[in-house]
DNA sequence: AATTCGTATTGGACACCGTACAGTAGTGGT
DNA sequence: ACCACTACTGTACGGTGTCCAATACGAATT
């Protein structure tokens, strides 16, 4: 089930995804659906940790603790960029909380304790990687029709711009203290 | 009417914006929204960009313009929050293309140039920068009930934890060279 | 002052949505 | 053979965004 709601958004979009829909393309009743989901809302949920089952890991012993991260990121982006409609939705649910999204966050961690990034920042820094990257996937997953009169950006101009924002992101989180001016509102 | 739409969205949500809820607040039929705007998907665009205009700018000379940079992020930080709800449609349609937004994005640029960021990389800034910004307030616009087992952090927390990741951010861009690791997937 | 005209509004309807309720097929365990 | 349980069905309710044709109305023109 899970498996048809996903070809179901990758074919026809987030929209086209309906309980209707859904259970004609299994060939059941609308309602069988909620004998196996609590709702709507569920699925989608499912369906987000589910989609991060395809990032790829980068090696536990990696050399590089700081290229690690960045790797894990970008492979983080792009299999966002895969079903972009969902994007959206895991900002909005605090980005996904089934087993996948633990693993990640898990080995996240690590790859900052190994960067000596000590405790009350690494949980921070953790939280400001994933605002960033799922923050970017979803800006990137809508730009199909380009404007005209601004620069719209492609899909590898916007690739670069993420992987330059995270080599900034990742140089101050290592660098460890903020910049000289900070005044909040 | 937007005004309307806004105070709705403020009172109860927006899921309680309907055409048919908001349509009765203003003694009108529903259809009648149509003659002012083309589709509910309109509607809330404006509204995105109506949100904006309440975010506080810097002074235009102020002394330390990476100062100025955090302020004017911080301000929009806080200015989202206001209408949780709303902040998640943001990144979707890429931040709001209307004249607030502009007007937001020409400071910020000038800002950046102040400091020191040359050209191609001041443009991949700004949007590093709003993508954080939106994509932290995202994040943050959804958590009320403390799930109990994991911590969860509260919205003085999550403010800290904005400006912290906005000062290594800028750390980061000022820095101007991304840190040693880089490795896209 | 009478008439025209365009825009705001209305009533009614359509197609679709998520989902609840009650009842039925089929399957495993005793 | 019976029973409990799960997956499923038919039907229906209330709600949604939006379209169509017809109307009210206020400003501009004659």
């Amino acid at each position: 089930m899970l498996g048809a709601a996903r070809e179901l958004v990758t074919e026809r979009g987030l929209a086209a995804l309906t309980m209707r829909t859904l259970a004609s393309r299994l060939d059941v009743a609308p309602n069988a659906l909620y004998s196996h989901v609590a709702n709507k809302t569920a699925l989608i949920d499912y369906l987000l940790d589910d989609v991060l089952a395809d990032v790829e890991v980068p090696a536990a012993d990696i050399d590089d603790p700081v290229a690690g991260l960045h790797q894990l990121m970008a492979s983080t982006y792009t299999v966002l960029l895969t079903h972009p409609d969902l994007v959206p939705h895991y900002l909005s649910c605090q980005g996904a909380h089934g087993p996948n999204a633990h693993r990640l966050g898990d080995i996240t961690t690590a790859l900052l304790r190994r960067a000596d990034v000590s405790e009350p920042a690494a949980s921070e820094a953790l939280r400001v990687l994933i605002v960033y990257t799922i923050g970017f996937a979803a800006f990137t997953s809508r730009l199909p029709p380009g404007t005209g009169t601004e620069h719209q950006p492609s899909a590898a101009e916007m690739l670069d711009n993420f992987n330059h924002g995270l080599g900034w992101l990742l140089t101050g989180i290592q660098q460890g203290r903020p910049a000289p001016g900070q005044a909040p509102a």
